[in-house]
Order: C-alpha cells, then sequence, then structure tokens
RNA sequence: GCCGGCGUAGCUCAGACUGGUGGAGCACCCGGCUGUUAACCGGGCGGUCACCGGUUCAAAUCCGGUCGCCGGCGCCA
C-alpha cells in the first residue's frame, strides 16, 4: 500500500492540507509531564511536534516522552498555525510511531572539535554540515550548467596514474599490480589528451595531496574541477575563470538564500561578484608588498600573510599573473621576457586563500624537458606527454579549482573540513 | 617538517601555581510540571585524573618520557 508523506519545507511555507503525515527524526524534545514538544526533522527541514495527553492514544504518548534525540518516527496529524512554535508551524499528532528508539546520542550541545569528528558519521546530520551539503549540491549543479552552456564536454580522465605532475614528492603511492602508481593530484595532463578530439573540456575528480599540511584550508583528499580549453591564450582563460566564478556566486546566491542566511551569510553579497575581476602581475603585487613593509624579494612565493595583505578590501577575487618560472609548473608557457609564465592564480577576498590556478600551456618540448630536469623528474615518465606536442599542436590553456576552497569562501566558513562530509586530513582517516 | 596548546565523569570544563579523602554544569535514569524554545524544579547514576616511570610518608597536582588530538606556519587548490 503506498503511502504519501508529505515534505516539512511544504509544511513549513503552507503548501499542504490541514491534515498531514510526515516521518524523520527527532531533532530536540521536551517534556512537561502531560505536554511534549519535539522539533522533528527531515531532508526538508523542522517542524515542532506538540503531543498531548489524551490526543494520542496512551501507549504511543509515553513512547514519545521516551525518545531520545535522533530517535525516527512518524506521524500523522493537524497543522496549527502557532506563533509559539519555532516557525510559526506545529503539528498536533492523531498518531504517532516511533521506528526506532535511539540509543544516548553521544554529541550535545557542548563538544569539542576532536568529538565531532570522531563522530562525524553522526555529525553529518546537525544543521550546519547539512546546509553545507545542501549548498554544496547546488554548486555542483550550478556548475555543470554553466559547462554545459559554454560548449564544454564532462570527461572522466583517471585518477590512477604514473606522473606525479606536481613533482611527486607529495603524491600517495601504491601497488598496482607489480607497477608503482600514484594517486591523482590533477587530471591536467589528461585533459590536455582529450582537448584535440573535443576542444574544451572540463572534469570533477578528487585529487589527493600527501602534505602533512595542517590549515583551514588544506584537505588531503579534496574534489577538483579542471578544465582545458584548445585556441585560447591566458587572457581568454582569465576570462572564463571570471564569467564561471560570477555565474556560480549569482546563482547560489539565489538557489540557497535561506542556506546562506542560516550559515549567517549575507546572500546579497554574493551578487557583487561579476567580470571583470582586478587582475594585477606578480611584479605590481612585489611592489604593494614592498610599500607595506614586508621583505619581499623577485623570486619569492606568497604566504599567507602576504596573501591576505593582497586580497584585504577585496569585494572580488583577485588575479596575479605572470609569475617567475622558476616558482610555477614545468608545463606552463614562457612569456616573452623569458622570465615569467601566462599564468594567473585567483586569489579569494578575506583570506581564503587561492581558489584557481590556471595558465597557457607550453608547447616547447625542450624547455619543459628542461625544467622537469630540475625537478629530478624522471623524463620517459612524460613521454606521452610530449606526444601531444608532435601530432597537431596547438595553443591552449586550462585551470584547476578546489571545489571545497570555493564553498569555504562563498559560505563564509572557517574551516574546510566542514566542506566534504568526510574529511580526510593528515591525522584522520576514520570514520 | 617546524612552532604552540590541550588530555580530569558519556560531553564541556574547574581543581594543578602552593602535593594531604576528586568537583560543577550538561547528558542519562527516577519524581514534579498543559506552551517548551539549549525549558525549569528536586533526587540519583557516573572516575585507571591519557599512558609509563621518577621524587615524596603521600602525586590529578612536582620531574622525565611516550601516545593522542587541536591550532598556526611552510607547501599547495
Amino acid at each position: 500500500m503506498a503511502q504519501i508523506w508529505d515534505r516539512i519545507d511544504n509544511i513549513l511555507s503552507g503548501k499542504t492540507g490541514e491534515k498531514v503525515r510526515i516521518r524523520g527524526w527527532i531533532h530536540r524534545t521536551r517534556s512537561s509531564g502531560k505536554l511534549i514538544f519535539l522539533q522533528v526533522r527531515d531532508a526538508t527541514g523542522i517542524i515542532q511536534v506538540t503531543i498531548e495527553k489524551g490526543g494520542i492514544p496512551d501507549d504511543e504518548f509515553e513512547a514519545a516522552k521516551k525518545a531520545l534525540i535522533e530517535s525516527s518516527v512518524s506521524l500523522e496529524g493537524q497543522v496549527i498555525k502557532d506563533k509559539r512554535a519555532p516557525g510559526g508551524w506545529e503539528i498536533h499528532p492523531e498518531s504517532f510511531t516511533v521506528i526506532n528508539s535511539a540509543d544516548i546520542f553521544p554529541i550535545t550541545e557542548q563538544h569539542s572539535t576532536e568529538i565531532l569528528l570522531d563522530h562525524r558519521h553522526l555529525w553529518v546530520r546537525s544543521q550546519q554540515l547539512t546546509h553545507i551539503m545542501k549548498i554544496k549540491a547546488s554548486l555542483l549543479r550550478i556548475i555543470r550548467d554553466w559547462f554545459a552552456t559554454h560548449d564544454f564536454f564532462e570527461t572522466t580522465p583517471s585518477v590512477i596514474t604514473t606522473n606525479a605532475a606536481e613533482g611527486g614528492a607529495t603524491a600517495f603511492t601504491f601497488k598496482y599490480f607489480d607497477q608503482k602508481a600514484f594517486l591523482s593530484q590533477t587530471a591536467q595532463m589528461y585533459l590536455e589528451a582529450l582537448i584535440f578530439s573535443l576542444e574544451r573540456v572540463w572534469c570533477l575528480t578528487p585529487s589527493f595531496r600527501a602534505e602533512k599540511s595542517r590549515t583551514r584550508r588544506h584537505l588531503i583528499e579534496y574534489w577538483h574541477l579542471e578544465a582545458e580549453e584548445a585556441w585560447l591564450d591566458n587572457n581568454q582563460n582569465m576570462a572564463l575563470q571570471e564569467e564561471l566564478i560570477s555565474y556560480v556566486c549569482q546563482n547560489i546566491s539565489t538557489a540557497c538564500t535561506s542556506n546562506l542566511e542560516a550559515l549567517g551569510c549575507n546572500p546579497l553579497d554574493l551578487q557583487k561578484i561579476t567580470p571583470p575581476f582586478p587582475k594585477i602581475t606578480y611584479k605590481e603585487a612585489v611592489t604593494r608588498l614592498q610599500k607595506k613593509g614586508f621583505d619581499f624579494t623577485w623570486g619569492d612565493d606568497f604566504g599567507v600573510s602576504q596573501e591576505k595583505v593582497l586580497t584585504v578590501g577585496e569585494e572580488k577575487p583577485l588575479f596575479i599573473t605572470h609569475f617567475p618560472q622558476e616558482i610555477k609548473a614545468f608545463y606552463m608557457k614562457l612569456s616573452p621576457d623569458g622570465k615569467t609564465v601566462e599564468c594567473s592564480d585567483m586569489l579569494a577576498p578575506q583570506g581564503y586563500g587561492e581558489i584557481i590556478g590556471g595558465s597557457q600551456r607550453s608547447e616547447d618540448i625542450s624547455s619543459m624537458k628542461m625544467r622537469l630536469k630540475k625537478q629530478g623528474a624522471k623524463l620517459e615518465n612524460y613521454e606521452w606527454f610530449f606526444d601531444l606536442r608532435r601530432f597537431g599542436s596547438i595553443p591552449h590553456s586550462g585551470f584547476g579549482m578546489g571545489i571545497e576552497r570555493l564553498l569555504c569562501w562563498i559560505t563564509q566558513q572557517e574551516h574546510i573540513r566542514d566542506m566534504t562530509p568526510f574529511p580526510r586530513l593528515v591525522r584522520r582517516v576514520y570514520p
């Protein structure tokens, strides 16, 4: 027999009739003897259920009174508009069933970071993480929309590889039958191979970095969005990035208004993110830092304090272009000056850090080989990559974005670990 | 990898400086309460003071070591 269940968000917006049937979990519970107040949660919201002694059969009343937080329940009753109820609406049940009477829930109002991470499988039920996961789902949907309407093909490269593109020292290695392989740090090289048939490609894959980073901006495993575009130079590459980020911010602002507000964000701030974004060269950034008293010379890379100073007061993300080749990857195209590369980092405002790194790609095999040798890389692993320059090479560019970094800035949260349900951190791989 | 902080009841913490019979709030259980918003009131349950060693008549407390967790930096998205 089919039963129709009402959604709590519909009840709270007054869209359902007077009699409703819901199922969910007890979020909070209070009792004053002959009156029980339950906050019941489903995937769409929370509503107060008020049960009077005598309003339902006595055994159901006693079961409801005894049920602890996170017990699963179903009930049927009248919807009443009442100012005293959180949300303005409540249900007065005629029948009430405890599906599973929960054990004592280990997470209470007071809790340390450690306990929350140890009980992550239960903490994912929290309002904070629920709002973030809903926004993340919207974020991914909006990104797919944008690429689909800009002539990109979504592709599915492997996350198992023999080249550690970022140098090798920070890649996870594992036994691949009788060979050694790495967990991917980037899909970029594979995307480059795909532009020769598809021209504009993108992908979303996990990337893995075996760096012992202990910061609020790092995950060992993160969702990496990467795109590669045939025929585009670095300026056109940046134009794509600012369009994409703006589109995402505009649409998140309207699609996730209540979730953003629940997290303490003002959705209108995201409306202000429109192209173009400010752009400065690495050289200008160095000058700015020196003027502010930093002991910083050409060739140094920016640390956290430098990034904060450069982005302070900015509403929009900031592009920094043309870094010295020595501090950037071997595959970036050398600029005409011979010292810098055609690249750009997009820094989020308020010190949320680099959210996108992009560049025009080198087509010069010998210069790439020279730079790889300096890193001590094994050139034979890159032969297939050089082949891409031997068979119809063209100008092309691409970029990579950390989804969780972007989400952390959009939701203005403290720590990147809350941007993913089961964060993998240096000292934490369970649960 | 470097620097710093923390570890006491299921949870959050006080007690440590100045060694002398381990505490509070929350959770949970029992009782009371028909409008609660982290409800409230009364009672109860609850401990290898992270672990190992040392000093001492006596160690949660002082000393040494180990382990675990958190924060920051570096590296990066």
